[in-house]
DNA sequence: CTGTTAGCGCATTCAA
DNA sequence: TTGAATGCGCTAACAG
């Protein structure tokens, strides 16, 4: 098969005795005769031939590619993204990258930068934190983007999100349901953008049941991961004693479920945990976690559907899509009846 | 700043009154007179002006990217690797790309031709399944490849394995040593690498110890996931009692310990669990689970270092890694003092 | 049906 | 120090 060590049309035409027009054509499926077909096909793989997609690029100004950029891959609700993404791109005749950023909204200027710069025709794009010059980049880029998450007001780009408030909604609501009363609050940074909306959520929940809460039950993560979860949860159970911790996303409901047990605390008799994002760390656990479901996957395929159609029109008007929340009822937060007499009376 | 939809170093050049040949240069930060300088960039920033990577990429023959391909962005294991993988790459100016191959050997194939087309360097690549397909596309390749996990002898790559077989041998060990006896073992698919390496390395271990075992306590689920683990688990508990068992990841036990337990079995007390690959998972699980830390950051590390050797010299010769398993000890087999009586007598 | 030719946008050699 | 000209490898008019 391969022989040379980078071979061109050009090589592949003298072999073959044809034209590099010829080439292209066979090799692109364009019409051409049997005999043609049959000597480039030969040369072609004669000389392992592989066409050079940065040229080609070029020449026709796509790279079918797409790139998935979000804060941490290690979030379990990117990953039923990414998922749901591949699908749809792929279905379209792209292909899914998946760029990280870190947490810094430097790290994001970069990104955007380089991606801005070539192989990609898109970007989905799910931002932490919503800076300035963030925006700016955005505003700037030459790239269709699609924004995954909730944007400034004023920022007119395509766009899908949740309902994040809604969506504590439903979990306030269901702890009261289930008799809980000092409902505590684990968030993340408040300075990102879920963090924001799901404080928002929170407080606006509390008030709406006529609950009360304080800064003592309130406490937010260094970070939306499980190490910083638990050493949030643990200075939170320092403090106070809630019946049930709304946390604002899966791995810091798995943290806060493992800081309780870890202390002995049984869950949910003695606290309910309910997690956000719905993701398969919150189906794993053990409680497994009740959480909200913010449509992770209705959200991916939005956006991905929204950035094919700008990718055929870049001319459509901006389009903003709100996915709304259900809530996945697990062992966490609800109290089996052989168990229940310890959870009607609460701390 | 960005006015124009699409610019280039022509259009950048005659608003400055300049030749393309000083816009390139200053842009590259070469040597120029001040007066130029500040002719160009204002230029450039009143035209919104940013390079297009395609173009430069096909002048130049770098994408100064590496593409890190991996089965299953789902697993843990692969977070772990992907973080010590950008951080090795991106001190050498590599920017890194993830792609998600699916299980399907064929679209890791598809991905090699694809990646083999351009937009990278070089490819570090993780694969489940080796067959002689792949591995004709990988001799094929004419980019660098760095594979992770083992080939089949003859395969002269580039590559970082773990000794998986002396892993599960500590697995087996340990288990040992806490007095356990009928140790289970449930794998993944062992028509894929990881799997048929740990199969054997459980048999091997299971011999040298002197213990015995059959093919009610040995599994193999569908999947390294956590789905396929739950129904293997299930299965396996359906017709066997085991002390232990060793799973042939942390995905796979979590799976096993969560059936365990929804079963009313305690664990460790009368079935203890061993992962592998030390993962977050393991770690979050509840009660913690032991793992075999098969060294993912030092192979991820070794692999890109590997990488970024052979992209500095494509003759070098071919090297091959191996890294030694470490074992993780955590609740899930050792059984607390105070609940000891227990376990000493295991079913 | 096939060949010739002209760029895509850029970095770079060679002259000036 | 700067400009003119070349070509990276490819596709797509346009001719024939």
């Amino acid at each position: 098969m391969a022989e040379s060590r980078k071979s061109t049309l050009v090589l592949v035409a003298e072999r073959a005795g044809v034209s590099i027009a010829s080439v292209s054509r066979v090799l692109n499926g364009l019409p051409a005769s049997p005999q043609l077909t049959a000597k480039v096909r030969e040369a072609a793989d004669a000389l392992g031939y592989v066409p050079d997609a940065t040229a080609r690029s070029l020449k026709v100004g796509r790279t079918d590619q797409i790139s998935f950029a979000v804060a941490d891959v290690g979030n379990p609700v990117y990953v039923a993204m990414m998922h749901e993404v591949a699908r749809v791109v792929s279905k379209a005749g792209y292909r899914l990258v998946l760029s990280s950023t870190g947490n810094d909204p430097q790290d994001q200027i970069e990104l955007l930068g380089s991606l801005n710069r070539g192989f990609v025709d898109g970007l989905l794009l799910s931002p932490l934190r919503v800076t300035e010059p963030l925006v700016d980049a955005l505003r700037a880029s030459r790239l269709p983007i699609v924004i995954i998450g909730s944007l400034p007001a004023g920022v007119d780009l395509d766009n899908v999100r949740a309902d994040s408030v809604a969506g504590i909604g439903l979990a306030v609501e269901h702890l009261v349901g289930q008799g809980r009363k000092r409902i505590a609050f684990v968030n993340g940074p408040v300075d990102t953008v879920p963090g924001a909306a799901r404080l928002s959520g929170y407080l606006n929940a509390i008030d709406r049941f006529g609950l009360s809460t304080s800064a003592d039950v309130q406490i937010a993560a260094s970070d939306f991961t499980y190490k910083a979860g638990r050493k949030a949860a643990a200075k939170l159970l320092g403090r106070s004693t809630p019946d049930a911790i709304v946390c604002a996303n899966d791995l810091l409901a798995v943290a806060t479920l493992k800081e309780l047990t870890s202390r002995g605390v049984r869950v949910p008799e003695d606290v309910a945990v309910v997690g956000m994002d719905d993701t398969d760390a919150a189906e794993l656990a053990n409680p497994s976690i009740t959480s909200v479901d913010l449509g992770s996957g209705k959200r991916a395929k939005a956006a991905a559907k929204l950035l094919l159609r700008r990718l055929a029109n870049p001319d459509a008007a901006v389009k903003q899509v709100v996915i709304e929340p259900t809530l996945s009822v697990r062992e966490s937060s609800v109290v089996k009846a052989d168990a229940k007499e310890t959870a009607e009376v609460p701390a």
